[in-house]
RNA sequence: CGCGGAGUAGAGCAGUUGGUAGCUCGUCGGGCUCAUAACCCGGAGGUCGCAGGUUCAAAUCCUGCCUCCGCAACCA
């Protein structure tokens, strides 16, 4: 083994679900990058696993009826099957109810408080269950968590802090002198503009709501809260604060932490500080990656995408789906999930492209020499040309791959094998075998066509592992050396092939869309917001009647400033008193739309300041699609007017 | 003026030391027949968001504006 090491994590999932689509894009792109370096000789140590912690499990599993260690147990097994299926080759599993992981956060803990960066403090504000979040009055008016929508509860607790306001300076400094920390680079600006500059709070890091967590070693009635728990996993993984560190004083500090964009600030700025406060090295770069959007907006079954990862898998292949998420989305950029898209990256690139050529060399092979090509050969015209494309193609996927854009890497890759499939063309081996004395020359061209493809399963190997097997069964190669193999055009003395299936099959498209269409039909219904009311808890008419509604004219309306969504309303409500009340309408309403026009008001909401505007009440509107509000305008009703 | 990103052929994207506008898919036409109705060649299709400016020359630099997106923030 060489001296070279490199070590890479994902996120750890949060079991509370099965895992979909975007999590997969993660997961299968440091699996691509891990098994490149293996090849490439580095000691490679590749992580990811689960983050087990947290009310939110705690209260799924008490609806379920079983501990929470149960309930998290049936959903991790789950996870691990997916990773096996997508052939993710991690070296580590962790789970943060593993016991050497809590052990190593309590020490963790331990050596904080005992530098002085952990504080008791207290904290008040508003709680919203699932997000785990705690919002101040200001966010959750109406008593609703402004992430989820769901209602939060009051909660003030006794909570340990971590001083994170101390090493805003060090962070900044860091940062300067690591150019390749944040990837790609624009999250840096985003993170000193949003949260250093503004000034970094002290980050709470406890809760005595709940016990589902790793207990705080010098307070029994506290457990430790999500980040610090969960973010240390990158080092309790490596035995970090267990009798045997060995794999931590090897692999630290990471060479890349992969993330999804919306974890940035967490990596990019507790994560550095938690290290520094524990005077361990900081990772090399963070790596965060857009996201696998569907088609016309957000994830939701009533639009009809399979995005199960083990359906696409299961239905197209893994190496299909490995190959998709990685060709169509760009570096850090947001891509968007389609079937169609799918299919038709399925067939033009890999059934086309790839499997063709694969199949149509194997087969003249077979057909002109029995399968065994001979040693009398003769080199002509173009070879050089193909040669020499090889030699380009190896590089240019190399820099790519080294810097994380998988797209690019494949694109290259794909200039080759259509230079490939090109050079048949160009020697039209079909000719040369009419006539006995340009044998040797077709014995050429076709070793070449086996050499490229010999090239291109090397290139391959990281993004398509299975596929590169199949594809060396057939030229009835053996496993890869190493990865520079692929930089030798003429390694192979001879090739001896064997015919074998059809790599990848053609997808009959409109068929195929149809069958999705039907399948997705059977279980769309007509009503899409049925679930969504069956969901709403019903309620008495008196709580109905806390609610006073009045009819309001419109008097004067103009934008909130510093506010893109917000109008600032004033009412006549009737009672002679002009009143203000903000609304978040301005993406659907321009001002002189609402002016003169009646409206339904909230009269005995609580006033709630917004923006510097305090809002006293609020008006109803309709959601009428996904993107789409409609305020409920009356006509002929007098200001004032109750409504019941 | 909160911070940042982006607006290039029907779709998705490349393209900054300024110098005839490219790729993939789709589309139209041709070639070939080894191959998975695959492969290869060619055509059509863009006033490079808008308006100014610098320059012999701007998608590329400068200024202003419009639109979209992300983060943040208040969609009461």
């Amino acid at each position: 083994m060489s001296d070279k090491k490199f070590y890479i994590t994902t996120p750890i999932y949060y079991p509370s679900d099965k895992l979909h689509i975007g999590h997969t894009y993660s997961t299968v792109q440091a699996d691509a990058v891990s098994r490149y370096k293996r090849m490439r000789g580095y000691d490679t140590f590749f992580l990811t696993g689960t983050d087990e912690h947290g009310q939110k499990i705690e209260d799924k599993a008490k609806e379920a009826g079983v501990t929470p260690k149960e309930y998290v147990d049936r959903i991790v097994d789950g996870i691990k099957d997916l990773w096996k299926l997508m052939n993710i080759s991690n070296d580590k599993f962790i789970r943060t109810t593993d016991e050497y992981h809590e052990k190593a956060v309590q020490l963790i803990f331990q050596k904080m408080y005992d530098k002085g960066d952990i504080y008791l403090g207290s904290y008040e504000g508003l709680y919203c269950k699932p997000c785990e979040s705690f919002w101040t009055e200001t966010q959750a008016v109406d008593g609703k968590c402004p992430d989820c929508g769901r209602p939060v509860i009051k909660a003030s607790e006794q909570a340990y802090f971590f001083r994170l306001s101390k090493y805003a300076d060090k962070l900044l400094e860091y940062y300067d002198s690591h150019p390749d920390f944040f990837a790609p680079s624009m999250r840096q600006a985003e993170m000193v503009n949003n949260f250093i500059k503004p000034g970094l709070q002290d980050l709470c890091i406890s809760r005595s709501t709940f016990k589902w967590g790793i207990p705080v070693p010098i307070n029994p009635d506290h457990v430790i809260y999500v980040w610090l728990d969960a973010l240390t996993n990158y080092i309790t993984a490596l035995g970090y604060g267990s009798e045997d560190d060995s794999l931590f004083r090897k692999f630290w500090p990471a060479d890349v932490h992969l993330i999804g964009k919306d974890i940035t600030r967490f990596h990019t700025i507790y994560w550095p500080a938690f290290l520094m406060s524990l005077d361990i090295p900081l990772p090399e770069k963070v790596y965060c990656h857009g996201w696998v959007l569907l088609e016309g907006g957000k994830m939701s079954k009533s639009k009809g995408n399979v995005v199960d990862p083990v359906k696409l898998a299961e239905r197209y292949g893994v190496d299909a789906l490995r190959y998709y998420l990685l060709r169509e989305v760009g570096y850090g950029a947001d891509g968007v999930f389609s079937n169609e898209n799918l299919i038709n990256r399925i067939n033009s690139d890999l059934a086309n492209d790839l499997g063709n050529l694969v199949s149509r060399t194997v087969a003249m092979a077979d057909k002109y020499f029995g399968g065994t090509i001979p040693a009398e050969r003769v080199k002509g015209e173009p070879d050089d040309d193909l040669i020499a494309l090889a030699a380009k193609t190896k590089t240019d996927a190399e820099n790519s791959l080294d810097g994380l854009c998988f797209a690019d890497s494949l694109s290259a890759i794909w200039k080759f094998i259509s230079r490939t499939n090109k050079y048949i063309d160009e020697t039209t081996p079909w000719t040369l075998a009419k006539e006995e004395s340009s044998i040797p020359r077709l014995a050429q061209v076709i070793y070449n066509l086996c050499e490229s493809i010999r090239i291109i399963s090397v290139l391959i190997a990281p993004f398509l592992p299975e596929t590169s097997d199949k594809i060396r069964q057939q030229l009835g190669l053996g496993a890869i050396e190493d990865w520079e193999e692929c930089g030798v055009f003429g390694k192979e003395s001879t090739y001896s092939v064997q015919k074998g299936e059809i790599i990848f099959p053609r997808i009959d498209a409109e068929k195929e869309l149809a069958e999705l269409e039907a399948l997705n039909g059977a279980n769309k219904n007509d009503y899409p917001h049925k679930e969504e009311i069956e969901g709403v808890a019903k309620i008495g008419i008196e709580d109905f009647a806390k609610v006073d509604l009045r009819a309001a004219k419109v008097t004067a309306c103009e934008p909130v400033k510093k506010a893109k969504k917000l109008l600032q309303l004033t009412l006549s409500d009737g009672t002679g008193e002009p009143r203000t009340v903000a609304s978040g309408i301005a993406k659907w309403y321009k001002p002189e739309d609402l002016i003169g026009k009646t409206v339904v008001l909230v009269s005995n909401l609580k006033p709630a300041v917004l923006c510097g505007v305090e809002s006293q009440g609020m008006i109803l509107a309709a959601t009428a699609g996904e993107d789409d509000v409609k305020v409920l305008f009356l006509e002929g009703v007098p200001e004032g007017s109750k409504i019941s």
